[in-house]
DNA sequence: CGCATTGGCTAATGGCATTAGCTTTTAGTC
DNA sequence: GACTAAAAGCTAATGCCATTAGCCAATGCG
């Protein structure tokens, strides 16, 4: 019999394959047996190179949230000014749509509390900092900053979830919605630096 | 070896507890098991009330939601104009704090796309319609109803789940931030009507 | 060529949900 | 008050999942 190859890295890729052809509840549904089916090989095997699922799920959410930070960095880096946080917005969007179960990866399960997964925690810090630099960008006074960048966490994070939990009823047009959203963020978050 | 004497309602009442006391993943740690061991009974006794686990889930469901209309409709009555919606705010993050479990029971999964939760579709689009009263009484005109009730449900839900999560680092004041997203929202809403 | 490492396997255990089928309580009726 | 049928509990069995232990064969290095 012929060995299948795996390493640590190829059985991390095959979890997000996973992750990713399971829709929104794809992070949920991240299970051993699946990527060992998908590796051609029984489960236990897999233990060779992850320590288990909870091992494997914190090196998915990784991967997923190194992608995110990398994201808002490319929308830094394009945006100046006023136009950089409703950007973030719109990319944070673009990537739950496009990848609801690395969405979920990412602000799915609390890696907050998780004494193990502080790799995780600072590429999360990594990606509050460029909202905050964003927020920054709009002319919000200092000791506003932080409760500048919850709401927009808030705000984008609840809409998403809402959006793909199919928590919108009526069909009327989420993107307008969205938008309104994001302008009436930033109309306000503005308003608090002309002051 | 006398009986247990449960009936559904008692089994949901069981179910209830446990999610209480599982605290914010209360309702996702909600098992058949747990509950069986509160009742004192065998597993598969349950049977005999609820017809399995994802039933007695929608039926916890129900419950919380049903209480958490109440809710809004005494918050409804006790504030008429521009209050209406900032205290149902306070009020919808004060029950998740209060009952984190039951707050994910709410909005947790999708029952929208669960052809057996109508009970819990039809309560959860009371819930929409209480917002969307208070929206009207800001003065939101009718074109921008949906927008601002979608707005305010992402707003609040997005906060309330990364507080939970203990998403929000630093501790610097939460109540402050919360009231900071709320006032902004507000704001935001009455200047639509004033245009 | 030999051999240690390593990647795969099967088997066993334990938690959970669910189904089937049995027994005893209980409540209702004569 | 006794008889019976429904209801409420039980045990046993199945299946899916994660995890651990221990075995065997492929691979690569000297």
């Amino acid at each position: 019999m012929p060995r299948a190859g795996l390493d640590r890295a190829a059985v991390v890729e095959l979890a997000l394959a996973v992750v990713d052809d399971g829709g929104p509840t794809g992070f949920t549904d991240l299970t051993l047996a699946a990527v060992a089916a998908r590796a051609g090989v029984a489960v236990p095997s897999l233990y060779k190179h992850v320590a288990g699922l909870p091992a494997l799920r914190r090196e998915v959410a990784l991967v997923c949230v190194v992608d995110f930070v990398h994201t808002l960095e490319v929308v830094r880096e394009r945006h100046g000014g006023a136009d950089m946080l409703p950007a973030m917005a719109h990319a944070t969007r673009d990537l739950a749509r496009r990848s609801p179960g690395r969405y979920q990866a990412v602000q799915g399960t609390s890696w907050v509390r998780d004494p193990d997964a502080g790799a995780v925690q600072q590429a999360g810090a990594q990606a509050v900092a460029e909202l905050s630099t964003a927020v920054a960008a709009l002319g919000v006074p200092d000791e506003r900053r932080i409760d500048a960048v919850r709401a927009f966490r808030a705000a984008t994070h609840g809409f998403v979830v809402l959006e793909l939990e199919g928590g919108f009823g009526m069909p009327d047009d989420v993107d307008e919605s969205f938008d309104f959203l994001v302008a009436g963020l930033v109309g306000g978050l503005e308003r608090l630096s002309v002051r």
